[in-house]
DNA sequence: GACCAGGCCAGCG
DNA sequence: CGCTGGCATGGT
């Protein structure tokens, strides 16, 4: 079993390339001390649905029963039991686009803790009502702007698993490592780090055809986004993407824009049209046509929240008919058993 | 060994 | 505009 998963990982990182980029420190210099550990109290809230609905590709769960991921440059060890969300946090503040926050305020504002998405369920809708009461509790995750861009182009055309490992190839190569707990995880890298790499690198380490794509987004964000781009606002963050959307070659069209708008850019009335949100929508509720067709007709239904009516209904059509999403995260969780047999939450 | 995957884009009518 | 194929790679 051991050698099977070896086979599947991407190569190596080449040595003179990486070799010529030094990564900049910033923010959490503290990240090498002792855990920062506590708890916060939630309602209604559901950490598994959030972490495992597929937005996020940073994170894991692992055999010990804790979600491990980084995000916004910090690692997180998180579980939920009954409505008491625990954490571990490599770092007791978290640089966002909104500023420096402590860890507690940040974990609120990254999992919506307190947001309720009330959204309008028309009494004839049944597939609407069963799909939100199944999801009960999930939230879209503040996702940081550049990682969020580069995450989606590469999930073009291809599984959320093998997305995953270039996700993380990348972080590994070109990010800043940090050390938690005894283990080594890494940060996202900038911009800048990626805007030096061009298509052939990625094709090199089998990209395909995403690999001139990644490289012309990094290299035009890159651009844009200055020498600070961690502390670049959100509506400068708005002014990028929406650029980036009308710049052909880099691999945002309309579905990888709306997946930007929903997860990174606080637009919650986005709707990805995949191609399981083409199947409902023209099984279930009898409309066809082209992507461009499907996403105005469910954005102007769900209105300010039909982000959330979308993933209701999309993840409620792939439980009753695709293949479960696998929940690790190669590079942090090390056991090899399939993700249905890993400890869920502590419930109670 | 087909066939498809959380599309995008250039090249056509 | 709207439609169609080609695109690299890995999984089933």
């Amino acid at each position: 079993m051991g050698e099977m998963s070896i086979k599947h990982r991407l190569p190596e990182r080449t040595a003179p390339e990486r070799a010529r980029y030094v990564p900049a420190l910033r923010g959490n210099h503290a990240s090498s001390r002792r855990p920062v550990t506590g708890r916060i109290e939630t309602s209604g809230f559901n950490l598994g649905y959030t972490l495992a609905g597929g937005q996020v590709f940073r994170w894991g769960r692992d055999v010990d029963g804790w979600w491990k991921g980084v995000a916004y440059d910090t690692v997180f060890h998180l579980r939920q039991a009954g409505d008491t969300l625990l954490y571990r946090a490599g770092a007791s503040r978290v640089a966002t686009y909104l500023g420096e926050m402590p860890v507690a305020v940040f974990l609120e504002w990254y999992l919506r803790l307190k947001e309720r998405p009330r959204i309008r369920v028309p009494r004839t809708d049944g597939y609407l009502r069963r799909a939100r009461d199944r999801l009960k509790g999930f939230r879209f995750v503040r996702q940081m702007p550049f990682e969020c861009i580069i995450s989606y182009i590469l999930s073009v055309q291809a599984h959320m698993n093998l997305t995953k490992r270039r996700v993380n190839f990348l972080a590994e190569s070109w990010g800043r490592e940090i050390e938690f707990m005894g283990r080594k995880y890494c940060t996202f890298p900038d911009p800048g780090a990626l805007a030096r790499l061009k298509g052939p690198y990625f094709r090199s380490n089998r990209f395909g055809w995403r690999s001139e794509r990644v490289a012309e987004a990094a290299r035009f964000v890159s651009g844009c986004a200055g020498s600070d781009p961690g502390r670049l606002p959100l509506d400068d963050w708005r002014e990028i993407v929406d650029a980036l959307k009308k710049q052909a070659g880099t691999g945002v069209g309309l579905k990888v824009g709306k997946c930007i708008d929903l997860f990174a850019l606080e637009r919650l009335d986005a709707v990805p049209v995949d191609t399981w949100v083409l199947k409902f929508a023209r099984e279930w509720y009898h409309v066809k046509g082209p992507d461009k067709k499907v996403c105005e007709w469910a954005e102007a239904r769900g209105g300010k929240y039909a982000g959330y009516v979308n993933e209701y209904l999309f993840a409620y059509y792939r439980e009753l008919n695709g293949p479960s999403l696998d929940d690790r995260v190669i590079s942090f969780c090390a056991s090899d058993a399939p993700s249905a047999e890993l400890p869920m939450l502590d419930e109670g």
